[in-house]
DNA sequence: TCAAATGTTTGATC
DNA sequence: GGATCAAACATTTG
C-alpha cells in the first residue's frame, strides 16, 4: 500500500493514538516480517514509551525510551487500530489504551528494533519532499540509469513509487525509458516540480487507493481518481487524448502517453 | 490458468 | 568496484 503519501497519512492518523502511549506487550507470528528473535524483540520493546511517530522516507519510526522501532509496509501492509478482525495479523502492539495491528497478506513488509538508526534506515537518499532543485538536478546528472529505475531508487531519493514516478514523469512529459543523465536541466527542473507537486497533493487526498490501502483508522485515501496515466492502460491521455500505454520498465508496469511523453 | 499487484534485497553482469 | 538489471520473496485478485 505505501508511497510517500500513504505512509504521510498512515503516520498522520497514527500519531494522535500513539504519542505518549506505553507498549504493554507486542506478540509476533511472521518470520518473515519480523527477522529478529520473537522474545528477544517482545523484552525490547515491553513498557517502551513511544515519544514520537514519523515518516521516513516509506518508513514509519517510532522513538522510543530507548531506540527505534522501524515499520515498512512492503507492498500491502496495513497498521490499523484497534482493529477487530484482520485476516493476516503478523503482529500485535498492546497499549496503554488501545492496540495495534500489523496486517500484511503477502509479508513484504519488515519491522525492526534498533538500539539506534536502523541500517536500512540510514541508507535512505534525501526525501523527495525535502531535496532542492539544485540538488536534484545535480544528482540525476550523475546517473546512467532510465529515469523511472533512478527515481524508483530508495538510495538516490526516499518516498517515491510505482504510482507517483509514473504520474510525475507524465506531469513533466518525460519518456520513462529516458537515460537520467541525458535529461536536461530545464526538464530536470520541471520533473522535480511535479513530483513535490503530486505527492503534496495526493497527501491531501489522503493517498492512493489501489487496491486495499487503508490508513490507521481504515479510510481509503482518494487520489486514485486523479491519476492520469497509472492504472489507465488504453483511456486517453488528458493532454492529447492518445491511449495511455503500458509497457514492463525496471521489472514494474509503467504508464505513459507516447505522444506527450518522449525520450 | 495466467498475469499483475503501492517494494526491497540479492546475486549476476557490465 | 560501482552501477545496473533480472530474479526472488508470498498472497490475493481479476
Amino acid at each position: 500500500m505505501p508511497e510517500l503519501p500513504e505512509v504521510e497519512t498512515v503516520v498522520r492518523s497514527l500519531a494522535p493514538h500513539l504519542t505518549g502511549r506505553t507498549i504493554l506487550e507486542a506478540s509476533f507470528s511472521s518470520k518473515l516480517v519480523v527477522r529478529q528473535d520473537f522474545g528477544e524483540l517482545s523484552g525490547h520493546l515491553r513498557g517502551q514509551q513511544i515519544h514520537s511517530v514519523r515518516r521516513h522516507g516509506k518508513f514509519i519510526l517510532f522513538d522510543l525510551d530507548q531506540g527505534s522501532l522501524a515499520i515498512h509496509l512492503g507492498m500491502t501492509g496495513k497498521l490499523l487500530l484497534d482493529a477487530a478482525g484482520s485476516r493476516h495479523a503478523r503482529a500485535v502492539f498492546e497499549l496503554d489504551g488501545g492496540s495495534l495491528t500489523y496486517d500484511d497478506p503477502r509479508q513484504f513488509g519488515r519491522i525492526e528494533w534498533d538500539a539506534g538508526v536502523p541500517v536500512r534506515v540510514a541508507a535512505l537518499g534525501p526525501d523527495a519532499l525535502a531535496i532542492s532543485v539544485e540538488e536534484f538536478v545535480e544528482a540525476l546528472r550523475a546517473r546512467r540509469g532510465r529515469v523511472k529505475a533512478v527515481l524508483l531508487d530508495q538510495r538516490f531519493i526516499r518516498g517515491l513509487g510505482n504510482i507517483y514516478v509514473d504520474e510525475a514523469l507524465h506531469a513533466a512529459r518525460i519518456h520513462p525509458r529516458a537515460v537520467a543523465a541525458r535529461i536536461g536541466g530545464e526538464r530536470a527542473r520541471r520533473l522535480h516540480a511535479a513530483f513535490v507537486r503530486i505527492l503534496r497533493l495526493a497527501i491531501e487526498h489522503k493517498g492512493s487507493s489501489i487496491s486495499d490501502y487503508v490508513d490507521a483508522g481504515g479510510n481509503r485515501g482518494s487520489f486514485q481518481l486523479m491519476h492520469q496515466v497509472y492504472g489507465r492502460e488504453g483511456e486517453p491521455c488528458g493532454n492529447c487524448g492518445t491511449p495511455v500505454r503500458r509497457i514492463v520498465l525496471a521489472q514494474r508496469g509503467t504508464h505513459y502517453c507516447p505522444r506527450c511523453q518522449r525520450v
